[in-house]
DNA sequence: ATTACTAATCATCGAGTAG
DNA sequence: TCTACTCGATGATTAGTAA
């Protein structure tokens, strides 16, 4: 688990509780990941063994936190997760997930697309370049493949960022900041590739691949292609 | 979610704290699941982002609830999960599948085995095949095949359990007392069946299936026979 | 019925420190 | 070093009740 991924900086959020989570959780398995629930505070006291009072409490803590959305229109409430919500929800998901299906390997699908073609900027960085040479064993063309990830694979994302990987240290140059990521090695239809994170930026439904060559034509792939790459921890 | 599945009976101790489930998952993330691992109570604390003197009494409330197990001879202490405590953490594990991958229907692998024969004995009881006739619409063959369930494939009976599945009422007869048990329709390679669980029992790792005929001989099964069942919710 | 405020109670936490 | 005790401070929960 990540060191940041303490109960007073939990979801990036500041006000983030310990039981903040679970109140989720409980939330989410009512229906409210897809839309939203109708769910009292004494409903929600009783599936938490709290009292109303101190759901209804729970209930303006994760308003305040951005955790979920409420219609008090009715008589009875109803919420929703927020994304922020789902996201947090979802991380810890990946912690399980990763006690009891521990593997060597993790298969992701994703959505060829072509993003904003900031990855190719990154990549020619001297900074990147040169570490990438030393940690990886060889100096990657000057692109990403962007794979857009969605449904139960964003869970695997999660998973990847906990996993330590091989870091690519952040450095400065000409008075801008490069932030630092990681990699993975992993394979894309039988060719050789790596999986690259950025360490600090989370909440993001993107995976970039790095390899030798340029993967988009080597593979024949365009936007829109569903893939499936295998990533190794 | 079951409604007993709140913290003041969860795991069915007496002595559970809402933050118990969550400490248990930072040493099964270590590797506590599968033997000792190594954890200093300032460590734990960093994890937890809490004190080396709460993580300390968080020790030791887990000592006393039976979800962990210690090895205090060394300098630094070890712990383990108990069966108990991975229980636990598989049941939250398995709430977190419900929320991401609620599926209409789940495939579980098991290995055929004999057990005791005591499913028959229940089987024959006239409380129960009248309820079959009327709720599952047949009159099950007298006797069960039952499956051993293993690793990742516990999950999937942990999310059964907080289904609500066909419900068999529990009566008495004869001054015995026979227990309610729940049924999800199935199929066996092609066969149709139903899997039954017990309604109170927990920690199992079998699953029980009944059909119209015998199971075993039709679909020519032998112990240690490995199958998949594919169970509808 | 609801939600949620306030005040009192109760539990959790960490600093200091012993073993 | 380590674990873990005491105890005062902090934080969470609930009963009573308002709206």
């Amino acid at each position: 688990m990540s060191p940041e991924n303490v109960y007073g900086s939990r979801g990036h959020g500041r006000h983030t509780k310990p039981y903040h989570v679970d109140t989720l959780k409980h939330i989410a398995l009512l229906g409210g990941v897809k839309g939203y629930v109708s769910l009292s505070s004494k409903e929600l006291g009783e599936k938490l063994g709290i009292s109303q009072q101190s759901a209804s409490q729970r209930i303006l803590e994760l308003l305040e936190a951005d955790l979920i959305q409420r219609d008090l229109a009715a008589r009875k409430q109803r919420v929703r997760l927020t994304a922020k919500g789902v996201d947090l929800v979802r991380r810890e998901y990946a912690d399980y997930k990763r006690v009891f299906e521990a593997r060597e390997a993790l298969t992701i699908h994703g959505t060829v697309t072509s993003g904003l073609g900031e990855g190719a900027f990154y990549m020619k960085q001297r900074g990147y370049k040169e570490q990438f040479r030393e940690k990886l064993g060889f100096e990657p063309y000057e692109g990403t493949l962007n794979l857009k990830i969605g449904g139960e694979d964003l869970v695997a994302l999660n998973i990847l960022e906990e996993e330590p990987g091989v870091v690519i240290d952040g450095f400065t140059d000409s008075g801008r900041t490069f932030g630092g990521a990681k990699c993975f090695a992993a394979s894309l239809k039988g060719v050789e590739c790596h999986a690259i994170l950025p360490l600090r930026t989370h909440h993001t439904d993107n995976l970039e691949l790095i390899a030798r060559g340029h993967l988009r034509s080597k593979l024949g792939l365009r936007d829109g292609d569903e893939v499936a790459v295998e990533v190794r921890l």
